[in-house]
DNA sequence: GCTTTACCTCAAGTATACTTGAGGTGCTAG
DNA sequence: CTAGCACCTCAAGTATACTTGAGGTAAAGC
């Protein structure tokens, strides 16, 4: 099967060469073959190493994906399992209405200051800050 | 003008008591009144405190909120402020784009171990990983 | 043969964002 | 009058997630 370097695998996933090995350190990432002393990652790797960034780009913390993964690897409670991705879908549908909140937020602030800039140009009045209902961004 | 205690204000943006102190120490938060000894929160106040919380939501680090407020409370170079508004919006943008993606890989786990459950439970055949497109979460 | 390149280990250091602890003040209720 | 509560300052400590440095190996190109 093929195999592939660390700064193969550091590329791929975007992710530092030191950053591998601290994951695999940690117990993160395991069964990292070897060839000789260098690692050698395997596809098995890989889909670890996308599960790892996905989990941990939608806010989980390393410790949390050790208990996911240490509950998916040791045949653990599927409930278990199951709660934890079903917990970790819902925190992410917070995160999309908190974050698409907060945008319009700074969307309304952009327009703003944006106006004001165009005004000082334009020799036109300073746009009033009372017109900009967060209603409309 | 009214004005409010440390406590108050802790839990009104829901965050700690030295959180605040914290924020005040490094200059995110400037101009806070005092009550002899003890802090006194003004709306003003509030509204910084309100556009950090959102920035920092949205993933901006306190080193760049701070320039940001020093370009706005300085008179800076409007066009510095509404480049830093431009990207942090897109950043957002971005981080909408990899959240939705994510949460539709981790969907697909979720459903998958769910039917593994109710496979074991029903005594029936164990699902097939193969028939989970992602295009259908 | 020598140098460069890519990797290795292990321990220590760093950045960010807070939190905790020690020691103290000032008001109010019993 | 003393107990408790809410606040204060300042320095030091903590958690998370890496990064850096020192010292070394092993194969490939000149």
């Amino acid at each position: 099967m093929k195999t592939y370097t660390i700064a193969q695998t550091a590329a791929k996933f975007n992710l530092s060469i030191p950053t591998l090995r601290y994951y695999e350190a940690i117990g993160l990432l395991p069964n990292v073959a070897r060839n000789g002393k260098n690692r050698a990652y395997s596809q098995t790797n890989f889909d670890r190493l996308a599960a790892i960034c996905c989990f941990k780009n939608t806010g989980m913390t390393l410790k949390d994906l050790q208990t996911l993964f240490q509950y998916e690897d040791q045949d653990h409670d599927l409930n278990d399992v199951i709660d934890l991705l079903r917990t970790h879908c819902q925190r992410i549908d917070d995160q999309l209405v908190l974050l698409r909140d907060n945008q319009r937020h700074i969307r309304r602030k952009l327009q703003y200051y944006t106006d004001i800039r165009d005004a000082q140009i334009n020799h036109q009045p300073h746009p009033d800050w009372q017109d900009y209902p967060l209603s409309r961004f």
